[in-house]
DNA sequence: GTGAAAGCGCTAACAC
DNA sequence: GTGTTAGCGCTTTCAC
């Protein structure tokens, strides 16, 4: 069953290759009786323009490569699937790539999409601080470049971010009406700035509040489930009589309740546990978790639009576009 | 910076484009002074092969197609993750479309990988008697097709699977080791064949054991975490002297396990849980979930392989992969 | 050992 | 309004 060319239809139709393709591109310089005997046949035939005949002709690739740090969350499944609704009913390949949190595989990935030729790239980088030079190497070359969630420094590109500082002041402000008077925050990586942003939204609201805001109130976490358990435990070497928990994730914010737990602390009575995301994990886990919840989807759909106004003219002018995110009150923060 | 092409080795090197084409080839029909100056430039200048061209005239697209159910649950993502690093390494490009567990979308996705031609497809449908038709279809153009986890009825091809039948009887064994006599099984969608499976296995241990089987013991669940809650609240009308549960998957466990602490029934001491699917959500819920844990990245890698040996030689035949799962036991189960 | 030419499927500039 | 021609970048006969 070979797949059927504009050559066969021509032939078929006693007509040269580019009417043809005149014809089908709907082009008004053809008789309307040409076009239609010529979209009836398509249509019969069952007739699909070759697509990498197309792009070695237009010098594209209609391909988006799309970097994400993780999958293991609902995040990135999340937004991907934005990204995908928005790029495939344009007609265009979505290639995933995913760093394990790895600025090496992060670096591999964004060769392996140089080699692919694709038109534009949609990223989220496991650490601001690297392969920097890679990502404007990429601009340098023309290729549309949008970043969404995280976003390296000192690299100009559009991104889709969430104003983290706000959002986590005023998570802040809930957990203080909430009566917790002791906040620790369970911070992430210093290279990864919305860990930086949600960190100063933890101070400001400390100081807003009149809380101290002494050296212990702040434990670095990592990224994983397990950073989270590492750091409660840390949380209650440092600070036993701490009475909420805002993480910046809720990988981290999970990790730490369900090992608070296990060490016979009740939460929310006790502490009061807050995270940062809003994936579908937040209700699965026992009690139901607290958090900011990120329009992901919608972050998605907005990164694919960027990168199709880059696509479509690549000298449009770097946007960044600031979505609000929401606070989800559940049981882990009812008291 | 434009990319730097054969034509343009060849002009600087006063060579023809056919002989530079060799050369990077590794031809020994080659003088090994002219190939040597070849790779030499090429690696200069950075040359790489415009992968669409090369495409064009190989008449492949270089890209392979994976559709999967979902994408929240970490279990598409790791078996995502294994067919990613086994492609990637041989060049191919991976295209993922996502159906939400909507036959509809899935066909929709379908028709994507054809427009996209796709030299291979990895799949795992949403319902097994639906779709057969187009599966059928894509297998007649002699697109190779590979399925994992779970695959419809009717359509050669090869498949990645892991034993349910074998797997759900020694979780079974495990369940009443540790006491559990009245055990109800939260089974899946008739259409989906890893749910008859794994309802065959909680079957037969129940007649093995002794136990009796009648018709209140097998209670209908869908896919989703509230699919598995709906089933709780069942299972405690129908028979809530039960102490002990089997659902088809994690997804459901949970949603169930989540439900049933919500009315006060204590797990595991008045009901056992265990899922079946081993993703490190299992990990993460209170208390830990006793499962199935499949081999999701080595699926992956094995579906890959197949889909390459199918890509090299479309006239191999079908190969049934059978994984082996082992059973991961944790607190729900234990008492 | 190397070059010239053709062609993968498509489109667009240039004829008429 | 339609046909002819050329070319996107690459490989592969076929010549010499």
């Amino acid at each position: 069953m070979k797949r059927i060319t504009i050559k066969e239809l021509a032939e078929r139709l006693g007509l040269s290759p580019s009417t043809v393709s005149r014809a089908l591109a709907g082009d008004r310089n053809i008789r309307r009786e040409t076009r239609e005997r010529v979209s009836r046949l398509a249509g019969e035939l069952g007739y699909r323009p070759n697509p990498v005949a197309v792009n070695l002709r237009s010098g594209r690739s209609n391909t988006v490569g799309v970097i994400v740090p993780e999958m293991v969350t609902p995040f990135a499944a999340t937004v991907i699937g934005g990204i995908q609704r928005v790029l495939y009913g344009r007609g265009l390949k979505v290639i995933i790539a995913q760093s394990d949190e790895n600025p090496q595989t992060e670096c591999g990935n964004l060769e392996l999409m140089e080699r692919f030729m694709v038109d534009g790239v949609i990223a989220c980088p496991c650490d601001a601080t690297r392969n920097g030079e890679i990502y404007r190497r990429i601009r340098q070359r023309g290729v549309p470049l949008v970043f969404y969630d995280r976003a390296p420094l000192r690299v100009d590109a559009s991104r889709v971010i969430v104003d983290d500082f706000a959002t986590s002041y005023f998570l802040m402000e809930h957990l203080v009406r909430r009566g917790c008077r002791r906040i620790v925050h369970l911070g992430g990586p210093a290279h990864i700035p919305n860990a930086r942003e949600r960190l100063r939204g933890f101070r400001y609201a400390l100081g807003k509040f009149g809380f101290v805001s002494d050296g212990r109130s702040v434990i670095p976490a990592g990224v994983t489930f397990d950073d989270g358990r590492a750091a409660a435990d840390e949380l209650l070497r440092r600070m036993p009589d701490a009475d909420g928990l805002f993480a910046w994730t809720d990988t981290v914010a999970i990790g730490a309740m369900n090992r608070l737990r296990e060490l016979g602390i009740r939460v929310p009575a006790q502490m009061a546990v807050a995270g940062y995301s809003g994936t579908v994990l937040s209700t699965i886990v026992n009690p139901q978790l607290t958090t900011v919840e990120q329009p992901l989807d919608e972050m998605g759909c907005r990164a694919a639009e960027l990168i199709l106004e880059k696509i479509a003219d690549p000298s449009a002018p770097d946007r960044t576009v600031t979505l609000t995110a929401c606070i989800r009150e559940r049981a882990s923060t009812a008291r």
